[in-house]
DNA sequence: AGCACGCCGACT
DNA sequence: GTCGGCGTGCTC
């Protein structure tokens, strides 16, 4: 039975796919799913993927066309690929076309030919092969390259510069006819160089040992494991030794990590490790260095990629574990377009691919402690520090009825100066950034609003600046008031540029390195900050959260935190769980080496059960507290949350559509019973970056329902968008609030 | 997402 | 009288 037709998939924002016709002289070998093809689409050509092969349906009433070319000879993608895009597409309720694209690096989908760098090489022609050397004597160059070619067949013209023979002389050369160039695929990775431990194993302690054991004995295919080990652990030598024995039986692995600051640092440490085959892969590399990575994983050139959040999808041809590391961390979910967690695919991904995952955190996320008291992951408890050090204390200080030095209490600020004096780092938490949070008019009471957005611009000093940290509005600081022309105002509140101020004044023989995302701009800037930090020498470490994650420190003796209670009372249900999750990981800074360390967190509620649990420096106990919270308020994890969204110049316009929207579901007789619809109601943050925003939140104790639900919305919101003036998404698992 | 078609304001 | 504004509809 001869094939007539193939199903493509086309990166449009709609969830179907397209048939086309075969060509006469495609039939005999249709192209394979996986494969890319070039399609007439409307009026143009597009670059699409082959979903799948045979007779198709055409649409009722269409012709169908015919598909134009062929790009590879070979399916770029395999089966689990096309099979997890599938998932992915249906779990996310997302175009699958666009799914796919993620896919690939964008050269790729764009329809470039998938090789690596290709570089001029240069041959002899046979005319070349048999000429009279001597005949060249009077061009020493063009006849030391023939001698050269003669004896190594062949050449990269960059080689034949090396030998001091230049481009006028190869021209020359084939000219005359003696040699011709042509153009050869180099791969950047080389083939025969294996990845070996080289000697820098560590030993390890008993927890450790037992976690490495478990997870290479791990005989059933699929196992999750939770590596749950204090900072400071050594959760990462647990894995890397895992992973050796992953690599010894010819596979490959994924690590991913929350962020690219982290990339340098774990791609030196694998290196270190593992050998040169060994990548990282985020979005700062260029297309290029894309192109050669993706191709090097999906040819098995590499044996360890690291990467973030989109590394997900990269093609392996043979994985053999994946790694999620701070799988706690928020950075893995996309907040735009295609709403995925890349740690819920890594799962999935894993389970398809029959292979173990393993997810690392000191501070576990619900839905990963929840799995693991239920049974479905297995637990690998580090409690003990790698270097026998203890952690650090906790010192809560009460602020109520203190007066303060710009957010500083005297504890805060002797016990800086104490450690400083002894000739230790200190490093203070601000999750701030900017000079303060607000401007106000001490005469009228003027707020520093921002146009855009339900939001207060954050005054800035270098440069001085009002900004807007939800939206990219920024304003000149006014001289005198806009409302009633007073010149007196009040910056209220502390960000870290104004903590940096008081602390260079207050200890003016230390330095004071303040690091956040202005500060750290440029892209080098963080690996010398690190590198001053690692000098060793007493300074002040001052940031935001980009500190407080993944670096070890071992010098820092003392953390203070000077506000531990923002994000307790926060309107998103998560607030306590990330604040509970970022200080420990702030705390965890202290004392990582030889020195004990201590956390002082300042608070004004520190009779808060929260606030006393995290004093209790126990995580753990805290989680699970929270845990218990969740589950009598029925939301996640102990329920499954989609979110509807909708966004337009207009509130009302945004809130009808969803109105409608619900309307119309409800009247559905495949509405499913067992959920809870919760709106319309506004984002918490309802006018963001100009635009009004209305939700739908959904919950279900059954995904399925949750699922049939979304399905029934998907499919009314591509049938219903008569105007594009709203633009709606849909938020499944979503995490933030904001 | 693009791209074309289509109906209303300031211009060589 | 036209150029072009972006609202709307369609893509195998």
């Amino acid at each position: 039975m001869s094939v007539k037709q193939v199903e493509v998939l086309v990166p449009i924002p709609i969830p179907e796919k397209f048939s086309y016709l075969l060509p006469n002289q495609m039939k005999a070998s249709p192209p394979k799913p996986g494969t890319r093809v070039i399609v007439p689409f409307g009026n143009r050509n597009l670059v699409g993927v082959v979903w799948n092969v045979g007779n198709g349906i055409a649409p009722k009433g269409k012709k169908l066309k015919y598909l134009k070319e062929v790009l590879d000879s070979q399916p770029l993608l395999d089966k689990a690929s096309l099979n997890l895009a599938d998932w992915a597409s249906r779990y996310y309720h997302y175009p699958l076309g666009d799914v796919i694209s993620y896919f690939f690096p964008p050269p790729i989908r764009k329809g470039k030919e998938a090789k690596f760098v290709e570089i001029k090489f240069l041959e002899l022609t046979n005319k070349g092969e048999f000429v009279n050397i001597e005949e060249l004597s009077k061009s020493p160059n063009q006849k030391k390259l023939i001698e050269v070619l003669q004896e190594k067949k062949t050449l990269s013209q960059r080689a034949a510069n090396a030998y001091g023979v230049n481009s006028s002389s190869i021209n020359a050369l084939i000219d005359k006819g003696l040699i011709s160039r042509y153009m050869r695929e180099l791969s950047p990775y080389k083939k025969e160089e294996f990845s070996i431990a080289k000697g820098v194993k560590k030993k390890l302690n008993n927890e450790q040992k037992f976690a490495v054991d478990s997870i290479i004995n791990s005989k059933s295919q699929n196992r999750v494991f939770l590596l749950n080990g204090i900072t400071g652990s050594g959760k990462t030598e647990v894995y890397l030794q895992a992973i050796q024995e992953v690599i010894k039986k010819g596979k490959q692995a994924l690590i991913l990590i929350p962020e690219i600051g982290l990339a340098p640092q774990a791609e030196e440490r694998f290196k270190k490790y593992f050998g040169e085959r060994v990548l990282s892969f985020h979005s700062a590399k260029n297309n290029r260095e894309k192109v050669d990575a993706w191709l090097g994983a999906s040819k098995g050139l590499i044996d360890i990629v690291i990467g973030t959040r989109s590394s997900v999808f990269m093609p392996m041809k043979d994985i053999g574990i994946i790694v999620v590391d701070e799988e706690h961390d928020l950075s893995y979910k996309q907040v735009d377009r295609f709403r995925y967690s890349a740690r819920d695919i890594a799962l999935y991904r894993a389970k398809i691919e029959k292979i173990p995952v393993v997810l690392a955190s000191a501070t576990p996320s619900l839905e990963t402690l929840n799995n693991s008291l239920k049974g479905k992951y297995e637990i690998l408890n580090l409690t003990k520090r790698a270097t026998g050090a203890n952690l650090p204390k906790y010192l809560p200080v009460d602020l109520r009825g203190k007066e303060l030095k710009e957010g500083f209490s005297d504890e805060l600020i002797d016990g800086t100066e104490e450690e400083l004096h002894k000739g230790n780092q200190v490093l203070i938490f601000l999750n701030r950034r900017g000079y303060a949070p607000s401007l106000i008019c001490k005469t009228c009471g003027w707020l520093s609003n921002c146009d855009r957005c339900d939001a207060l611009m954050t005054v800035h000093k270098r440069p001085q600046k009002l900004q807007c940290h939800h939206c990219e509005s920024q304003r000149n600081l006014p001289t005198t008031c806009p409302e009633c022309q007073s010149e007196d105002f009040l910056t209220y509140g502390y960000g870290t540029e104004r903590i940096e101020e008081f602390l260079i004044k207050r200890f003016p023989k230390f330095p004071v390195l303040r690091v956040d995302s202005d500060s750290t701009r440029k892209k080098e800037s963080m690996h010398e900050y690190l590198d001053e930090i690692n000098s060793g020498r007493p300074m002040i470490l001052l940031g935001t959260q980009l500190l407080a994650k993944g670096h070890h420190f071992p010098d820092v003796t003392l953390v203070g935190v000077l506000d531990a209670d923002s994000g307790l009372f926060s309107a998103d249900f998560r607030g306590s769980e990330r604040v509970a999750q970022l200080m420990t990981q702030v705390a965890g800074r202290a004392g990582r080496d030889k020195k004990p360390g201590k956390a002082i967190l300042q608070s004004y509620c520190p009779d808060h059960p929260q606030i006393e649990e995290l004093v209790k420096g126990s995580y753990e106990s805290f989680a699970k507290n929270l845990l218990e919270e969740r589950r009598l308020a029925k939301s996640p994890p102990f329920a499954f949350q989609a979110k509807i969204q909708a966004e337009s110049s207009n509130s009302y316009v945004s809130r009808d559509f969803i109105k409608t929207l619900i309307n119309k579901l409800k009247k559905s007789k495949s509405f499913p019973k067992d959920i809870r619809v919760i709106g319309p109601i506004p984002a918490i943050m309802e006018k963001k970056s100009g635009v009004y925003r209305w939700e739908l939140n959904i919950l279900s104790s059954s995904r399925n329902s949750l699922h049939k639900f979304l399905d029934l919305g998907q499919a009314s919101l591509y049938d219903s968008q008569t105007s594009k003036r709203v633009r709606w998404s849909i938020d499944v698992d979503p995490l933030s609030s904001m």
